[in-house]
RNA sequence: GCGAGCGUAGUUCAAUGGUAGAACUCCAGCCUUCCAAGCUGGUCACACGGGUUCGAUUCCCGUCGCUCGCUCCA
């Protein structure tokens, strides 16, 4: 039997055939990044969210859930550097790497003569109008923005667009210095890229007033809400540092380039888990010593109290691989990829990505981020109110160490933090804390895509099998492997013909019974293979078909999606075969 | 965001300056005692909006969408 995977169009054809994904808005030509889930997408999605919260949630004592607003407080994004960083128009240098946001390199154009050239230029509507007779829309509509010279002048952004088009300008109006509009870096000198208005955030009002100051935004992730509800949580769960809090939902990011079928969509859905652990140092003085990684603990287990940063880091990145076998994804057919040092993001100690191979390249699954103590400690920052958790296991521990053993820590502690380049008077007042019993948690983010999750368990489970009946006949089966627990319809009733009404009465019976407990489908139209192979291709692992024999002795055929094996069984064992074999 | 190509039923393909055919799918009926293939009938398409034209699915422009390459991906 030779099998193919298929391609991602035969994927996505399938999809829409089936029910699994549609296209947003299709009745009026689609919407680019934005897709609906049809009947067996929604259910597949369910499953996927169900399996997660059972096993992040339900089954850990030390992990509690949050359904947080999708829009929050605009202060969240402030806080946690998403606003700064990706809502103004930036720009990077071609050298140097570094981003820049425009209106700083706008400000060093001002100290020149530039600016007002350039909007003596631009201003004079009738040559760019004579200029953009012609040329492309986007040019014309940028720097008609700019000519005319609303009492508001443009964005900066929309300014600095034209640049390059304003140098051509220059240059066609014989303007004595056209060089002088190449954008050079701060930094280094070197060649900026033109700017971007890296709005990776949607934007909407809250309130009736359509003014800037009510601007407000959908959250680009889930993260934000758990380390604003912090406290909150804390309060309210009995839990103790460490401990996670868990979400799923959906998130937006207002991406360049959506592409890859719902890879990368402007509207997706997250599982995101927030755990909380002790700074290395708390564990330290509580143990006596900090397990790290050459230690070679073991992660199979319940976590230790003397697991440091690390050891925490790589038990998620193995709960999370234990998961996304579970769910249906083979360990050889995804990778653990750890960023280099210089990947990393500034905030963050380490990272490892989960990236399976998608039919259009190996493409990240799900993140495990040890994130430090960023997080919280921007936000205290910014709220005010305290992140830390006041541990009183620590506070004693510390009393009971001596003057001499309380010196040597805080000494061996601020030579650490200075290797790490933070100065002497941070680390001070870090460890003064610390003695008292108080930190700001540090925190492990497994942080995983819904769609992506959806969209790789598809991608596996999809296969085109070569057949050959007795007769040398060849056929081709398209099928979806889901693993029972994800599977969107788990079992299908048919009577094995219609037009027997004892028959059709005792299967829709059967059916049902079954339906109380699973998402049991019913078919009862064409030849009986032909009903076997639909529920192929929308991957349900088993069909029951109901047959003369067992009006007679009570029993039926089990029919196995992946071995097209059939057994009879009587209808006594029917749900506790299921039970056992879906859960 | 830029550049190139593409856009006809659910899918795969036709034809055409005079409003479109097929196969498979799907639906209904018949037949049918277990793996899509019998019979009969049926539903369903020119992405959207302008322009040219007596008339546009066809030619032109724009928008939207898809694919590829660049760019981007906190």
């Amino acid at each position: 039997m030779e099998n193919t995977k298929g391609s991602l169009d035969t994927l996505v054809a399938l999809s829409k055939r089936r029910g699994f994904i549609f296209q947003s808005s299709e009745v009026y030509g689609g919407f680019a990044g934005f897709w609906d889930y049809g009947p067996l997408g929604c259910e597949l999605k369910r499953n996927i969210k169900d399996l997660w919260w059972k096993s992040t949630v339900r089954l850990r004592e030390d992990v509690e859930g949050l359904d947080a607003s999708i829009i929050m407080h605009p202060a969240i994004w402030k806080a946690s550097g998403h606003l700064d960083t990706f809502s103004d128009p930036m720009s990077m240098c071609r050298s140097c790497k570094k981003l820049i946001r425009a209106d700083q390199i706008w400000d060093i154009f001002e100290d020149g003569d530039i600016k007002p050239a350039l909007e003596a230029v631009l201003g004079d509507a009738g040559k760019i109008a004579n200029w953009c007779k012609g040329r492309g829309r986007s040019l014309a509509v940028n720097l008609f923005a700019i000519a005319q010279a609303e009492t508001q002048l443009p964005k900066i952004f929309d300014r600095l667009a034209a640049c390059k088009d304003a140098k051509e300008l220059y240059t066609l109006l014989a303007s004595p210095d056209p060089d002088a509009l190449v954008l050079a870096c701060p930094h280094c000198g070197g060649e900026m890229t033109e700017p971007r208005p890296f709005n990776l955030m949607f934007k909407t009002v809250v309130g009736p007033i359509e003014d800037p100051a009510n601007a407000a935004y959908l959250r680009p992730e889930t993260a934000q809400a758990i380390f604003a509800q912090f406290n909150n949580v804390l309060s309210t769960s009995r839990q103790a540092v460490p401990f996670g809090i868990a979400q799923t939902g959906k998130s937006f990011r207002n991406e360049v380039t959506p592409r890859n079928y719902t890879f990368r969509s402007r509207e997706f859905e997250q599982m995101e888990l927030e755990f909380f652990i002790k700074p290395d140092e708390a564990v330290e003085l509580l143990c006596g010593k900090v397990t790290t990684l050459t230690d070679n603990p073991d992660i199979s287990g319940d976590p230790q109290p003397d697991w440091g940063w690390e050891v925490w880091h790589k038990y998620w990145v193995e709960q999370r691989k234990a998961w996304i076998i579970q769910a249906g994804l083979p360990q050889s057919s995804f990778v653990e990829y750890w960023q280099k040092a210089d990947e990393l993001a500034h905030y963050a100690r380490a990272c490892v990505d989960i990236q399976y191979a998608f039919p259009f390249g190996v493409q990240e699954l799900e993140g495990i981020a040890a994130r430090s103590d960023f997080d919280l400690t921007q936000h205290q920052k910014h709220s005010g109110k305290s992140m830390e958790f006041f541990d009183e296991p620590l506070k004693l521990a510390v009393k009971n160490l001596s003057d001499e053993q309380r010196d040597a820590f805080r000494a061996k502690t601020v030579i650490a933090w200075q290797a790490a380049g933070k100065d002497e008077a941070a680390a001070n007042a870090f460890i003064d804390k610390l003695f008292e019993g108080r930190y700001i948690p540090h925190v492990i983010e497994p942080s995983a895509g819904v769609d992506r999750m959806a969209l790789a368990l598809m991608c596996e489970a999809y296969e085109e099998e070569k057949l050959t009946d007795e007769k040398g006949k060849e056929d081709i089966r398209t099928v979806l492997h889901f693993s029972p627990a994800i599977a969107p319809i788990k079992v299908a009733v048919f009577p094995l013909v219609k037009n027997r009404p004892e028959l059709y009465e005792k299967a829709r019976e059967i059916f049902k019974g079954l339906r109380s407990r699973w998402f049991t489908f019913w078919d009862e139209s064409g030849a009986i293979g032909r009903r076997y192979r639909r529920m192929d291709e929308a991957g349900t692992p088993f069909c029951v078909t109901v047959d003369f024999q067992t009006l007679e002795d009570g029993t039926v055929t089990l029919r196995d999606r992946d071995t097209m094996q059939q057994e009879r069984i009587s209808l006594a064992d029917l749900k506790a075969k299921l039970e056992t074999a879906i859960g």
